[in-house]
DNA sequence: ATCCCGAGGG
DNA sequence: CCCTCTGGAT
């Protein structure tokens, strides 16, 4: 692949999404971001939203939520979806940040990963988005559709994906390349719908380069 | 009906 | 590796 081409197809969607930053949502503080990217899991932007303002104004800091009672945690993030489990993940991850962390959140992959409800997906975004530390992207059904669509990669394996996509983008930009993929595929370039007329990365996809024949799911 | 900015557990 | 956990959007 032309070694200008990744970025081009960056430039373009920056261009399209200019508020984009990693994560894909401003959540704020380190505590906040990493809370509100575990509820995020098989949800919608606009469920953790609305649950955000009523989940901190209650429990605004990682003591106050490793105090909280589990059946009240759940009714307020009832709108995320696995709300029995997610609520245990964060009273869980709240405490483990009090009692080993010293109350802030831990900035090293290891340390996010070993948090109740926080596997690389999350910790990946944390990092990026709460601390700036670009150390991988985080590839989803969005980032692996899209990136085979743009002839990004050719593996299948998470993986592989994920070092072809290191291997294309400066590591300054990971992880807003990543918000910046996972927001597309959510808005325009949409799994099994893809909304092309609205799309500015037609120039670089094989999809719509060849006929609209490639399966777009995943 | 089917999918979703996953993770944990068997 | 496959299952489960849940509500919301389309």
């Amino acid at each position: 692949m032309d070694v200008a081409t990744p970025c081009a197809i960056y430039r373009a969607l920056l261009r399209h999404y200019p508020d984009t930053i990693p994560g894909g949502i401003s959540y704020g503080d380190p505590f906040e971001v990493l809370i509100l990217t575990i509820l995020s899991a098989q949800t919608t932007d606009r469920a953790v939203e609305a649950v955000r303002p009523i989940l901190f104004s209650r429990y605004p800091t990682p003591a106050a939520l490793a105090a909280a009672d589990e059946e009240e945690v759940g009714e307020i993030i009832k709108p995320t979806g696995f709300y029995r489990v997610k609520a245990r993940h964060i009273i869980g991850t709240a405490r483990r940040i009090q009692e080993e962390h010293g109350g802030s959140v831990p900035r090293t992959m290891e340390a996010l990963t070993g948090l109740p409800g926080v596997g690389r997906k999350t910790a990946n975004i944390v990092l990026s988005n709460a601390f700036g530390i670009d150390e991988g992207i985080a590839v989803d059904t969005h980032v692996k559709r899209i990136a085979g669509l743009l002839g990004l990669t050719d593996e299948t394996d998470p993986v592989k994906i994920e070092s072809d996509l290191k291997a294309l983008f400066p590591q300054e930009v990971w992880g807003q390349i990543n918000a910046l993929l996972v927001q597309h595929g959510r808005a325009v370039c949409i799994a099994g719908r893809p909304r092309c007329a609205a799309c500015m990365l037609t120039p670089w996809c094989r999809y719509y380069s060849e006929g609209k024949k490639i399966v777009t799911r995943t």
